[in-house]
DNA sequence: AACTATTTATAAGA
DNA sequence: TTCTTATAAATAGTT
């Protein structure tokens, strides 16, 4: 692989046989590398030039690795119990890989990349899944939303029929009062009506929701919001905003 | 160096991973021993297939080496390895096993499913995910069946112009026969026209279709079937049936 | 250190 | 597994 064959044996010309080493030193561990990653092996390389100086690569940690060969070479030590655990242990890592790599691969194809290679029908069955899976959320964040809704309501005439208290006591206090004292003021002479932050938060959600639906499904669903509970997730039907 | 490029990452096939374990640790081995020669280099190399089997090389022998790599960390780092390994490999499953269940949850979610215990803001950003996967798998669907019209529209083509070919080469034929042969005989005649069975399959492919977005994104959508080619993925625009 | 003409390794397919 | 072959990668000799 250059610009000419060469016979295999120890090249005399010292600076060509340096140049070489550092060339050929680099692409061995290139390639031990990739043989690790690639088949998943343990691999180590040693390497001393033959003016003493040491090279070394290994895929795991080096004493690792030299503690697994020297295990191997105790044949006379090495109860089979010792092994069947091993392989069982490396067996196990196997799968656990295979699966994430599986996850991985459906995780990708649910946000939609990776998709060569799959078929039309194939393809048709995805799109039908992250269907469901939209349809699911929406859901969810309506139900959400809902939730929110409702505890606004209930918390809006729980303070309504407070003030209402509150005013009537007010009145019954002051007819114990001579008519002179000085007239009933009321909140919002005090405080000029301003739209609170939450409210204006919940606004941007609709208006954004307005954009993502308005032309969505328009023949089939409802466009007016529901209040109550959709009672379980499997037959919760949407309502478009 | 093969019939095509490959990435550098674990070879999720099994077969495919272990026949490349197999060529490649020849190669390498061979490039160690190359190493070894034309430099006169010291070279020891250890390989553990992932299902445990040994490939071992060395220039000298492999317990000089590792003795003379011993010397050079000054450690006698046999006596702990044990442990470590069997700590690292009890870390290694454990990590494993954590992304196992993140993608499990990633995945049910992005399926619509285990929505509990999200808020509102982050429904929100994953309803935006699942409808951009949903979009990029229309997407490549729609390629695949323009890919597969185009296909059609050649042979169709080619076939026509065959078939004219003939009728002509016949024509020709008949010239230099005497007048009273028997006259042509149409194709159709001796088989009636049915429709073939790959043209059945793509009417339902495309009722299926009109079924699944007839009433969506009307508004914005150009309901025409376009021909030619979206390049670009991220830019690829949505075509409705 | 680059470059590049060749050789070598190897991915994919049979 | 082993063989083949088109192609990618490594590298020998050169600048």
């Amino acid at each position: 692989m250059g610009r000419g064959k060469i016979e295999i044996k120890r090249i005399e010309n010292t600076t060509n046989r340096q140049v070489t080493f550092s060339k050929r030193r680099a692409g061995l561990i290139k390639k031990a590398q990739e043989l690790a990653i690639l088949c998943d092996a343990e691999v180590a390389l040693i390497v001393f030039s033959n003016t003493g100086k040491l090279f070394d690569f290994a895929s795991l940690s080096m004493p690792h690795i030299l503690a697994r060969y020297n295990k191997f070479q105790e044949h006379s030590q090495t109860s089979s119990a010792e092994v069947e655990t091993e392989v069982q242990q490396n067996e196990e890592v196997n799968s656990l890989k295979e699966e994430i790599s599986r996850l991985q691969l459906a995780n990708l194809r649910l946000m939609g990349k990776d998709l060569t290679g799959l078929s039309l029908k194939e393809l048709q069955q995805l799109e039908h899944q992250i269907d469901e899976g939209l349809l699911s959320v929406k859901c969810r964040k309506e139900q959400l939303l809902l939730d929110q809704l409702e505890r606004s309501r209930i918390e809006e005439k729980r303070a309504t029929l407070e003030k209402e208290s509150l005013r009537q006591q007010v009145q019954e206090l002051r007819a114990l009062l001579p008519s002179s004292y000085p007239p009933m003021v009321h909140y919002l002479e005090l405080h000029p009506l301003e739209r609170s932050q939450s409210l204006r938060n919940h606004d941007a959600i609709s208006s954004d929701m307005a954009r993502r639906y308005s032309s969505e499904k328009q023949g089939e669903s409802d466009t007016s919001l529901h209040l109550g509970y959709n009672s379980t997730r499997p037959s919760c039907k949407m309502i478009y905003f």
